[in-house]
DNA sequence: ATAGTATATCAATAGACATTGATATAATAC
DNA sequence: GTATTATATCAATGTCTATTGATATACTAT
């Protein structure tokens, strides 16, 4: 009978299932671009979208699409609502992935 | 004016769409489950869609996507075609979207 | 208050791709 | 040869989600 962990232990078959809703929120070109971006430190919305080939109104749902997933933080500043990499989290997705595939 | 490597330098950002191109691949659950049976070593087909909640022909049919982004092998065998992992590969993507992220 | 700027939300559409069921191919055994 | 097993392919469907255009909200300045 097959004893393999990611299919069998229930723990570590949901472990997987976190592992891959985060790869899925990266595997977006553009949500990829936007962490990148972010790697040179805080950005307005305002900063972010002219370096995508992308609309305002669709940068900004990326960027909720990343906060919503705690990749990302954000911080409002007058008009201007400030997006940065939540580092911690995110080092500790990539850590997870390498559990599985390293 | 803006000078993000990711989005500006054409070699990057083409690295960027390889990468993200990996990451669709394994941001699907049965074939990060099938990546992570592979580990183990070899196995037959038949060894591994027993183990997925998962029909013989779309076993089949994740196996092929993984095969021709080169991420697994196959031997065929008699009637059975054994697959494993082409890790040097894997390895090499994990890098490569380490040079993203971290 | 009005105007202008920055960001977010919403409804509708489109596109990508996982899934299904049926069937095909290929190898082995009889 | 026929039957059986293992795997792959194909067409059709469904599902998820990126994208679009329009509009709303929220803040600032005049």
């Amino acid at each position: 009978m097959p004893k393999i962990k990611c299919c069998s232990n229930k723990k570590i078959s949901n472990e997987l299932k976190k592992t891959v809703d985060f790869l899925k929120i990266i595997s977006e070109e553009n949500r990829m671009r936007i962490l990148c971006i972010l790697k040179s430190g805080p950005k307005c919305v305002c900063e972010i979208w002219p370096n995508l080939d992308l609309s305002q109104n669709l940068t900004s749902h990326h960027l909720s699409v990343l906060k919503e997933f705690g990749l990302v933080k954000s911080k409002k500043q007058g008009l201007k609502v400030f997006y940065e990499l939540n580092d911690k989290n995110l080092q500790k997705q990539l850590i997870n992935l390498d559990l599985f595939l390293k």
